[in-house]
DNA sequence: ACATTTAGTTGTGTGAACGCAATAGTTATA
DNA sequence: TATAACTATTGCGTTCACACAACTAAATGT
């Protein structure tokens, strides 16, 4: 009878081990280390929710129902997300043009400048980032790219 | 007069692109695609808090104040934390020898399987890790090493 | 014209995740 | 020994992050 084919890979093989260890890794760094829900939240005097809602609007227009969507939320938590941006400024509702039941939210100018504050703070690499070596930093980009292409 | 001296790095340099990039896209993989807060606190009935506390302890006994540090939190918080692990039959809490003002939390057998599950759950990496090839793994547990050092 | 579906809103309630003030019991210090 | 300092606890209050039921207004199908 056929030996059972081994797999590519030899016998102690240590991928699985490391997989985890890169996966605990990354968990610790961004959600122990340095996790920006607080900081961003205090930097734009808001909560996280309505930080999440202004940087989904951000890149255009959306009806309620899409951006409740996009945010895993229901209906009815998206209107006072969206109240809250509406009073600070943020956003403005706008009738739909072809159908008036929905209303498209919109950011006005301030909610622009307030998301891409967001975003600066979001983006912003830590310093252990910043300082490693070229080549790991763009091997890290590659890595990345691949898993969320 | 002497002219200012260039970095290591070439000019057109993409390397401060590629580390916002791999920044960003940490956060959206861990974020919002993976982000097993709720997952863990629903498959074992607690809060997150609660997980947290217990992985903490799990290494071995703590006063109630280490543990507060560890946790970032205030002993009163703390405290609340503990009685919810200990109604779970998860810790326990015994004097400490020396100083009769401070207590020991330390988990029970069931804590410690707790524990272990949680762990479990938050360690194993989501399958888009998992189908990486072999060395683009290895090459980011290299690199979230050198980062966590 | 009337029933049904859809979009958004209001109101109500819940659990999580804290923080702060006050207090009781211990230990260290003057 | 009196006082200061420390540990944990109790109690109270807050903000956040939702979810659900009920309702209105507009559109769509019959």
């Amino acid at each position: 009878m056929e030996r059972p084919r081994e797999t590519d890979r030899p016998v102690n093989d240590a991928t699985p081990q490391a997989t985890t260890r890169a996966w605990q890794g990354l968990h610790t760094l961004l959600l122990e280390r340095h996790n920006r829900r607080k900081e961003v939240a205090d930097a734009l005097g808001m909560s996280f929710s309505c930080i999440r809602a202004l940087r989904r609007i951000a890149p255009g227009p959306l009806t309620l129902r899409d951006l409740a969507q996009r945010m895993g939320a229901d209906p009815p938590y998206t209107t006072v997300i969206v109240d809250d941006l509406v009073r600070r400024g943020f956003a403005e509702r706008v009738t739909h043009p072809v159908d008036r039941r929905s209303k498209l939210v919109r950011l006005t100018e301030e909610g622009k400048a307030a998301a891409h504050r967001a975003a600066t703070i979001l983006a912003t690499p830590p310093d252990e980032l910043l300082a490693l070596p070229r080549e790991d930093i763009e091997a890290l980009d590659r890595v990345v790219t691949r898993l969320l292409g």
